[in-house]
DNA sequence: CTGAAAGCGCTTACAG
DNA sequence: CTGAAAGCGCTTACAG
């Protein structure tokens, strides 16, 4: 049988009570009776039982996750696995509570930061959106000992514990091999379309793309980025006109979440169905443009697994468990016609 | 406040253990009783805490994994995932048990299967061969009430309540399409090097990988297989003497896990670096091979997906918890030399 | 067929 | 600085 708190106090000499004191590293113990609790514990290999420390505690999580009210399919989808976890999560003791930001406003995410109320909320999560009050907001949050996690999208990581999401960069370089690949022995220009070059992920994503081409792929051309700023009507504009003047585009690359806009452009006209698309997110759009053979590949990171992902960790801090690193890497997914989930 | 036991006992006018009764389906309640009681259970909206329930149970989940016992990378990494798990099982009341049986044999693994002590194991994992004493074996395991999964390797569905792996025939058409594109316009041979056309997911991949390129590709043509036995000297002698015949070999699919003799192969002469290759399973030799363009995909499953996956739907099979049906899905992932993890 | 009491492994006031 | 006792939400003999 795995040792208690019973045989740890029984075999240090000391109360219960006590030996609660040393596990929780709660002051006024002498430092002796540290010492013979601490060798009893060693001696017995002890291991506290989280469940039942809990259940006496009454604890209940309560984690914030703070996600823009986005319009776009991906950020629907986190929003969607978040209450689908808010189901389950009754069974853990865990409340999650969904605050919505206005999207990529550092103000309005620093405001929400600052109105946390430290006593009700034991961890954060938050797609940040990176701004000198965002991070002073984070600290204070730090500093009152609530773990911070990022998700999708990162800060600094001086000012969160952990970011959830995907390595743009490498989801960058991918894109590009996908395309060089995928495009053989053509040579011509590869279109970007990007929300905005301002949000931190869209831009590295189109920096290690642009890169990779060039080291790799040298009869490809990259074109100026198109900021459809994730709207599908503006994209769509954009997209149309620069089709329309370049003659001779072999490849795309959305970067962002702006999918629809990309798919009606290509729908429109039965040459630009020779164009190699690489774009991101997985959405019942994406889905069903990688069937009709409008998109050649989609990167996707999992919604379902970040959310789920952040809220362990979030656990994790709280409880101050370990993590098992691999359950908790975000993958950059690349996904065809033929192996979609 | 979440209501309790003590509520639901207070609003149905009864005691604990008649909650209790109830709440576990045990016999020997009057059925006006029960339906007091459950009336109550609606009319407070109670959830059980399971963890509660398990303390006072002092239950032990005692979960029996049985893999073959093989000398390939993947099955190696899926040992060591098994024992990473191990490690981190004991703050969940969980206690895993690895039985290795003999690669591909049927009565070992019957052997094993009729071997296990009812009473001391809550659920059974298994890399499956199917035969008609396996399917015998699992047949009275399930008849006793021990929740099975298969892992990787499936058997018919009825002799088991969840399979934890790959769709194979997706991954061989996935297989199909990455060499197809990626072969660009080039016409030629495909070389196929499989473990056993006896072993399932093997013959899935190989007959889904020929049709999709019989179907789209028609300047692919696929060569007889060759059954290294997933055995690194076997593959190589085999495939080498293949590679020196023909002389329009453009890509190589290699179903199994035989990787190592296929990598031997292609780095002994510089013209085969002009193959389009394709494999399965992520381990160090596939990453390697990735990194230095000997392979241009590999095609893998999470081996650590795959053992937690099983250790979850297990334990909600033994407490009749629900499952989110997405997290326990394993992916067909593919990776390239840029989003290696 | 039903209930009172003790216990699972931990924590928490309260007392000293 | 330390301990005895009660309690978290369940389950389990035991008694009737």
């Amino acid at each position: 049988m795995r040792p208690t708190v019973h045989d740890v106090a029984g075999e240090a000499g000391v109360s219960l009570a006590t030996v609660d004191r040393v596990l929780n590293r709660r002051s006024g113990v002498r430092a002796e009776t540290v010492a013979r609790v601490n060798a009893a514990i060693i001696r017995l290999g002890y291991v506290r039982d989280i469940s039942a420390a809990n259940l006496a505690k009454q604890r209940v999580y309560n984690l914030l996750f703070i996600v823009p009210e986005g319009s776009n399919s991906f950020m629907l989808g986190l929003e969607q696995e978040l209450n689908q976890a808010k189901l389950y999560s009754i069974l853990d003791r865990t409340h999650l509570d969904i605050r919505k930001v206005k999207t990529f406003d550092a103000d309005a995410l620093a405001t929400a930061l600052d109105g946390i109320d430290i006593t009700q909320v034991s961890g954060v999560a938050l797609v940040a959106t990176e701004s000198e009050r965002v991070r002073g907001a984070l600290a204070r949050l730090r500093e009152a000992g609530i773990p911070v996690v990022t998700l999708v999208s990162d800060v600094s990581d001086v000012y969160r514990d952990h970011y959830v999401g995907i390595d743009n960069i490498a989801a960058g370089r991918t894109a590009a091999s996908l395309i060089g690949r995928f495009c053989g022995r053509r040579s011509g220009k590869v279109a970007l379309v990007a929300g905005s070059m301002l949000v931190k992920d869209h831009a590295e994503r189109r920096a290690a793309f642009g890169q990779a081409i060039a080291e790799a792929f040298p009869g490809l051309e990259c074109l100026p980025v198109l900021e459809g700023r994730d709207d599908a009507a503006v994209t769509r504009t954009l997209l149309a006109e620069l089709l329309d003047r370049e003659h001779d585009v072999v490849g795309l690359y959305s970067i962002g979440a702006g999918n629809r806009g990309v798919i009606d452009v290509l729908m429109s006209r039965t040459e630009y169905r020779e164009i190699t698309v690489v774009a991101h997110e997985l959405t019942d759009h994406s889905k069903q443009a990688l069937r009709d053979g409008i998109f050649d590949a989609v990167i996707n990171q999992d919604a379902g697994h970040e959310v789920r992902s952040a809220i362990r960790l979030l656990k994790a801090r709280i409880d101050d468990t370990p993590v098992i690193a691999n359950q908790e890497a975000i993958r950059i997914e690349i996904y065809i016609r033929d192996n979609l989930p």
